[in-house]
DNA sequence: CCAATTTGACCTTG
DNA sequence: CAAGGTCAAATTGG
């Protein structure tokens, strides 16, 4: 897909999350929290048509990661040592922005509730911090061939950028170690940092605590986000136990005021464009099927309408053609 | 003692 | 050839 396709689903599949998060949360939630939303609405769908309006130059030159090259490659026979890297090609990825807030120490983190293992860290050119590689920890018991990489942005050191490569084919969701959270990098390149600096900040890491599956309404947003995503597992079973392991400071009202924000993920990155689903040919049907996402929002009408206008990370059409004309 | 992480070497890709 | 991605031996940690 095009990039400024991408774009656009983004923007338009970001404004879906914050209206419902504002639905799910209008009633109950502080003024200042709904602005916020509100906000974040209007500043999407405003992204979104600019990105209409001038669909001739869409790139976004500040994203990296948007490299959406489809190679057609279908001919990969056995699995010769050196496969891993023609496996690169065919296999789905997408990335994630993960903010960690950090005001009150503990409101996020990057656990996503798989059981990952670190296998390599290399620094990144230009990047302030290395880049961490994680495999699923059930590669060689089950063959999982799922990866991510996970990445501190530059700018804001509370945002992670996680890159998911392939899908979980593992049963076992196993309990997430609170280790492998994706707090890849370690400082053999901040020679200038203090000790204490360094322990303080491990500190705060370790005692961060999971969010994609403390709220359940969340989960099926997720999945919304990422159809194809194995990434964001919804199982009740974590979901007891993140809510087990969370610390009393953390649900309780004194502390909770703006959980709110982030427990959402939040998609910046510049231009708006934060998270975005990249896939193989082989994958694009996976990616396409199954429009049964139903969630009970207790505002219906808002749901629905929505989810009638489910924008697919896939089209299956020329999208901007669609829309342009 | 076993499992996870670290880290430099090695490999692929563009 | 340089940069990114993976391997695997050494190290660390529970």
């Amino acid at each position: 897909m095009e990039e400024g396709q991408v774009s656009l689903i983004n923007e338009l599949n970001q404004g879906k999350e914050h209206a419902r998060l504002l639905c799910s949360h209008i009633t109950s939630s502080s003024h200042e929290n709904n602005e916020f939303l509100i906000e974040k609405i209007l500043s999407s769908y405003e992204k979104a048509l600019n990105l209409l309006t001038h669909s001739q130059n869409l790139t976004e030159p500040n994203n990296p990661t948007i490299n959406a090259h489809h190679h057609g490659s279908s001919r990969f026979e056995e699995d010769s040592p050196r496969d891993v890297y023609k496996k690169r090609k065919i296999m789905p990825k997408w990335t994630e922005q993960v903010k960690v807030c950090s005001r009150t120490g503990i409101e996020g983190s990057l656990d996503d509730g798989y059981s990952w293992r670190k296998y390599g860290q290399k620094d990144i050119l230009g990047a302030k911090f290395p880049r961490g590689y994680y495999r699923c920890t059930h590669r060689f018991l089950q063959g999982c061939q799922a990866r991510k990489q996970v990445q501190k942005s530059d700018e804001d050191p509370t945002i992670f950028e996680v890159t998911y490569r392939g899908r979980h084919t593992c049963n076992k969701q196993a309990v997430s170690s609170k280790k492998n959270m994706g707090f890849g990098e370690n400082n053999h390149n901040h020679q200038n940092r203090s000790q204490e600096e360094e322990e303080e900040e491990e500190k705060m890491e370790q005692s961060l605590v999971a969010f994609f599956t403390f709220e359940p309404e969340l989960e099926v947003k997720m999945e919304d986000i990422f159809p194809t995503s194995s990434g964001f597992p919804s199982t009740s079973d974590n979901n007891n136990q993140f809510v087990e392991n969370l610390s009393v400071d953390f649900i309780s009202p004194s502390t909770s005021e703006s959980n709110l924000f982030c427990l959402s993920p939040c998609h910046m990155g510049s231009g708006g464009l934060g998270q975005n689903v990249q896939s193989s040919e082989s994958e694009v049907t996976d990616i396409v099927s199954d429009p049964t996402s139903v969630t009970n929002s207790p505002l219906l009408d808002l749901d629905v309408l929505f989810n009638q206008q489910d924008f697919q990370s896939e089209f299956p059409f020329n999208t901007l053609e669609f829309f342009s004309s």
